[in-house]
RNA sequence: GUGGUUGUAGCUCAGUUGGUUAGAGCGCCUGAUUGUGGUUCAGGAGGUCGUCGGUUCGAGACCGAUCUUCCACCCCA
């Protein structure tokens, strides 16, 4: 019984024009990385699951695709475990084994693996797929493509700035102009969180913090309540909802707040290192914006912290995003060893492309011309050509069939193949070629280099 | 994981309070046109209405389950 044929929730097959367009955007963003002096490597798909369990939070744990164990599975598991019917407790007994979820702990699995062989500071560049057990949504996947650049093993605030830098060289090479860098710090979340008196429950207030511009101000605050924060350390966050002006005078603001944290004002001076170095820099097509409520949710992240958002008007979750880590490598028993990274997330920026139109037209062409069929013996005067063409670098076929010259050009035509070349007795006789241009119809008789010279 | 939404031809969609043989546009195939595609004209082929079950004399339409789509949460690229 034939059945319909489907794939999974969440992924998606590619197309040859898409398969094209995605590698447009491969290559710009490796051709930066290789620029900024990014070093590419590769790890597997999937790894032991205690590598991953625990490094994103229970919400993370969720979302990690589990594989389970070969063979007879069930049959190592003790009744106990097995009656009490407890699915996260059942896992690590029949699941040792799980997707990457992202690359960035991979990265620092094979940083601690290879220490020895590894020239510090390391700076790494990855680009491979990762998976998320998530509900897909607009712009989310189960099966989606990460584009990480990140250093190891130099502490200095300049991996910082030029990080700035690659996010702007990237997206300006993409033509994506005005998207916004927002940038923020952890050690002033924490700062923040100290001076209201809530430093044990950080996570909670920076995740409530972060849907201001989502929710409003009364919502976040309530969130805040809800989750044990006092009301006399929430009055104290009251000029936070109110930041306003431009960086220098949003820091002076986040100053007075934070006068009485020494990790706070730490954030803070980083933060006006980064800035000052870029103001003096310059972006292309970018614009740093320090965004207090920015705050991600992975929580190995210690200083700066990045996210990327499309340019206003585009509907999009964020595009990029990336911080510094100060002890990534330490749960891998690497200790010291910090490292500042950011994120490309290839399938949004394909969608906000798209949506923009900003896709170079050239990049759908795959061939320059095609030769049209004849008959074998034209066929074969036809290969010469081609392999001529070929040497030069020119996109060359030979439709395999002698069929009817309407099927031909419509072929031609259907695969947007901008030039025909016809070779009948006529020509074969002249040893000469038509040329057709398919868009504007016109044709003309020309010798192989004048044919070479065409598409040079 | 929570709440909602969607599914009819290859694509975009009609389909009345349940009632004969489920339609349109575009696309596709053939011909008009044996060395010329797009335009035009003529003809043609595509659907067990997502799937399984139920209600009914009768279901594309009503009910349930399930899968899928999209969306809002959670979280995130």
């Amino acid at each position: 019984m034939a059945q319909k044929p489907s794939i999974p929730k969440g992924t998606r097959d590619f197309n040859p024009e898409q398969v094209t367009k995605r590698n447009y955007i491969f290559n710009t963003i490796q051709n930066q990385f290789e620029k900024f002096g990014f070093q590419p490597i590769e790890t597997p798909s999937f790894e032991n699951s205690e590598t991953l369990m625990g490094k994103y939070g229970d919400e993370g744990d969720r979302l990690i695709f589990k594989i389970l164990n070969s063979g007879d599975y069930l049959s190592k598991v003790n009744d106990g475990i097995y009656n009490e019917k407890d699915s996260n407790k059942l896992t690590s007994f029949i699941s040792e084994k799980a997707l990457r979820y992202d690359l960035t702990v991979p990265f620092a699995r094979y940083v601690v693996q290879n220490q020895n062989d590894i020239e510090f500071p390391f700076k790494r560049y990855q680009m491979q797929p990762v998976w998320r057990a998530d509900r897909p949504q607009k712009g989310r996947f189960r099966e989606f493509y990460q584009c990480d650049a990140d250093v190891v093993g130099s502490t200095s605030l300049w991996q910082e700035v030029e990080l700035v830098q690659l996010y702007d060289a990237v997206f300006t090479t993409l033509c994506l102009k005005d998207t916004t860098i927002k940038i923020n710090n952890r050690k002033i979340l924490s700062g923040i969180a100290e001076v209201i008196g809530a430093s044990d429950k950080l996570i909670d207030f920076t995740v409530a913090l972060d849907k201001l511009d989502k929710i409003g101000e009364e919502k976040v605050k309530l969130e805040m309540l809800d989750k044990g924060i006092s009301q006399a350390g929430i009055d104290k966050l009251q000029p936070l909802f109110t930041l306003s002006g431009d960086f220098g005078s949003q820091v002076s603001q986040l100053k007075d707040i934070l006068s009485n944290s020494e990790e706070g004002k730490k954030g803070i001076e980083e933060l006006e290192f980064i800035d000052a170095a870029i103001s003096e820099l310059g972006l292309e097509t970018a614009q740093l914006q320090l965004d207090v409520t920015l705050a991600r949710g992975l929580n190995y992240y210690t200083g700066a912290i990045f996210e990327v958002s499309a340019p206003a008007g585009v509907k999009m979750g964020s595009i990029g995003g990336g911080g510094r880590y100060d002890d990534l490598t330490g749960i891998f028993g690497m200790p010291n060893m910090s490292g500042v990274g950011i994120s490309f997330g290839l399938d949004r920026i394909y969608l906000v492309l798209e949506e923009l139109g900003l896709f170079p037209e050239t990049v759908s062409k795959t061939l320059d011309v095609l030769f049209i069929n004849f008959g074998d013996s034209e066929a074969l005067y036809s290969l010469k050509a081609i392999k001529s063409l070929r040497e030069n670098g020119i996109n060359a076929e030979l439709y395999p069939e002698n069929a009817k010259m309407k099927k031909q050009m419509q072929h031609a035509n259907k695969r947007n193949i901008p030039y025909v070349v016809l070779v009948g007795e006529q020509e074969m006789s002249k040893s000469t070629y038509t040329l057709k241009n398919m868009l504007k119809g016109e044709q003309s008789e020309v010798s192989l280099t004048e044919l070479i010279s065409q598409f040079k």
